[in-house]
DNA sequence: ATGAAAGCGCTAACAG
DNA sequence: CTGTTAGCGCTTTCAT
């Protein structure tokens, strides 16, 4: 059949004719093109509703005529929900997060989110950024690497909000939160060391207000202790990688230097390696251990080979947005802590115990 | 004077007693604590707008006491501006991007932007993603390290939204472009290599769809060309580290082996220097020279000491906001294609020439 | 299954 | 300077 001429698409307004479209297409001139009402084309695009297939095909073909895109604001304005999770991350330039950025936004994406992004500076207060984020009404916050005052905790719960924290922990209640298991991974550690017969550790401390850093520190001291091992010579490297080179360097000139160093987390590890090689001539697994925390990509290259208790990015990743769904789901949900486990990865980089090393995947663990 | 008691703050509706807030506060709710209308709300929080300070005063008190917070999406549905840039990055697994993306976070929050962040994934088509973000109603679109189909290109210039690409070029018209100077850095640093003497040189190519890799090749070969040498050993490691890899080993191998190995990214030449030392011994400017391009932060650690032709990430995101913005200001403004000039960036993982080398800022920089 | 009508929370003329 | 009024583009009852 030969269709009668469309009729007029776009209603002759005010428009410049250079303007290619002065104004964007709306779902009323999709729906008059059609002959339909505006709200079958509503229906079109939305999932569950009840449209006949006729109508559909008219309003599809106006649609893809038109380059008709529904306006996903004016949609969230009356269904109250953006689709649009905040993300706040801080310390890029630690290989660790640009990982966990990328698992994070493929997750969101996958359960259909979209992620706006805010970065936090370190030691700067992220409430003010956070605030503004609150002004787009997103559905939900996730905070990497990041903590939150409690004062600001408070008004998420207020407004409704759900926050997870990933990697971080925190006192403020309602918030959840998502962590690798840096306790465990942290004693692991200290009796993968012992195994391989080091007798003089040495931590390098992360951030001090750093949950992460805290546990991890008390995990390695708890299971040093344990097994009968004089408590570790301390250093503080911030989670900055030329603080770290600093605390290395400290910890290399003592009088009785240590024979294993376990740092808070890989980017430090990576310091402490450039330091000892570099600038000591120490060969690393001979004269000196170096034990890192996460996993991070360049603790696997050639000239690192840093052995690491891995932090699993993914799942952490798609816990997270699990939480963040029953919370959207169910909004009286208690806030869960959830500890994925990890797995100690053993290169070169630590001497090995005679014992106990595993191959697993084309990966070398270790199970104490 | 004493106040009167407030009028009745939140009108007591079906709000469960549990639910702090079921409903969130608007604009009315304010306007109505205060006394005043719900326009002279919307003035108090809108910078340009004429308010009395007695008036001010009481809707800022009556805001705080509710814990008002102005609805962004609700706004830009009537301003027609989103103040949501569009960001799409890929690679975030070289050092590089994480960067870029940091620096360009940075400098659109600082022109009131927020960033609606894509990660894209390097071989798949972006349209899709893409699509749906226009569906935000971004006011802009920033593709870094990421092309463009010309379709989509279309799809923006019709739809009003301005794109601009951060470490690519296209042909897609309409396209502004940021870039680092990739021809004249490549160059500079074949007569660096040369001045030091070297004459097997090498270079890694990155994705070779990519303008930069084509471009850093191309101004290459151009001047060691002009420079009466000969043409470069060419091995591809399309930005992929296990990639470089796989091609320095190549290159390596080689009965000739080059005595100079310019990478089309850090990235890539840091794996090179992994093989070159780990795998063949080699000492870096000595039997090898490696030269990056970037200056990527682990270039600068102690053990790699890269030479690279840098990228000035702040300013390079400096002028994609700035670019934007002359986009969202007047419509009608031609695209451009900006170069932001770099330098390189001497360490130790080159030999050195005898001149040209001079110290700026407490870093060496070599200008032929 | 479809259309009419009523808003979502806000800004922007326009009078006063 | 302030209130009134009319929407922004969409979803969602509610009738039909």
């Amino acid at each position: 059949m030969s269709k009668p001429r469309a009729p007029d698409i776009n209603p002759p307004r005010l428009v410049s004719p250079r303007l290619v479209s002065a104004r964007p297409v709306t779902a009323h001139d999709v729906a008059r093109l059609a002959g339909v009402s505006q709200s079958a084309v509503s229906r079109c695009f939305t999932p569950g509703a009840s449209i006949a297939a006729e109508t559909r095909r008219r309003v599809e073909e106006a649609a893809a005529r038109l380059g008709y895109r529904p306006n996903l604001i004016a949609r969230s304005l009356i269904t109250r929900r953006s689709t649009i999770v905040g993300v706040a991350v801080a310390y890029l330039e630690n290989p660790f997060y640009p990982a966990v950025l990328e698992a994070l936004s493929n997750a969101l994406e996958g359960a259909g989110y979209r992620v706006l992004l805010f970065t936090a500076r370190p030691g700067e207060n992220a409430d003010p950024i956070l605030e503004e984020v609150l002004r787009y009404r997103v559905d939900a916050l996730v905070l990497a690497s990041a903590s939150l005052s409690s004062h600001f905790a408070e008004e998420c719960r207020q407004a409704g909000v759900p926050v997870v924290l990933l990697n971080r922990r925190t006192e403020s209640g309602g918030v959840s939160t998502v962590t690798g298991d840096n306790r465990a991974g942290a004693g692991t550690v200290a009796r993968f060391l012992a195994a391989g017969g080091h007798r003089r550790c040495a931590f390098i401390a992360g951030l001090e207000s750093a949950s992460t850093s805290r546990e991890r520190e008390a995990g390695f001291s708890g299971a040093l202790a344990a097994l009968g091992l004089p408590p570790a010579a301390r250093e503080v490297g911030h989670y900055d990688f030329t603080a770290a080179l600093e605390a290395t360097r400290r910890l290399l000139a003592l009088p009785l230097p240590p024979d294993a160093i376990f740092c808070a987390n890989d980017h430090m590890a990576l310091a402490a390696i450039n330091v000892a090689r570099a600038e000591f001539g120490l060969e690393m697994g001979q004269a000196l251990s170096v034990v890192g925390f996460d996993d991070a990509g360049p603790a696997a290259w050639p000239l690192f080979g840093l052995t690491s208790y891995a932090q699993p990015v993914r799942p952490m990743a798609e816990r997270v947005v699990a939480i963040l769904r029953r919370h959207l789901e169910e909004p009286e949900a208690e806030a869960v802590q959830e500890v994925v486990p990890g797995a100690l990865m053993v290169r070169a980089s630590a001497r090995l115990p005679a014992e106990g090393v595993m191959e697993q995947g084309g990966r070398r663990i270790w199970r104490g």
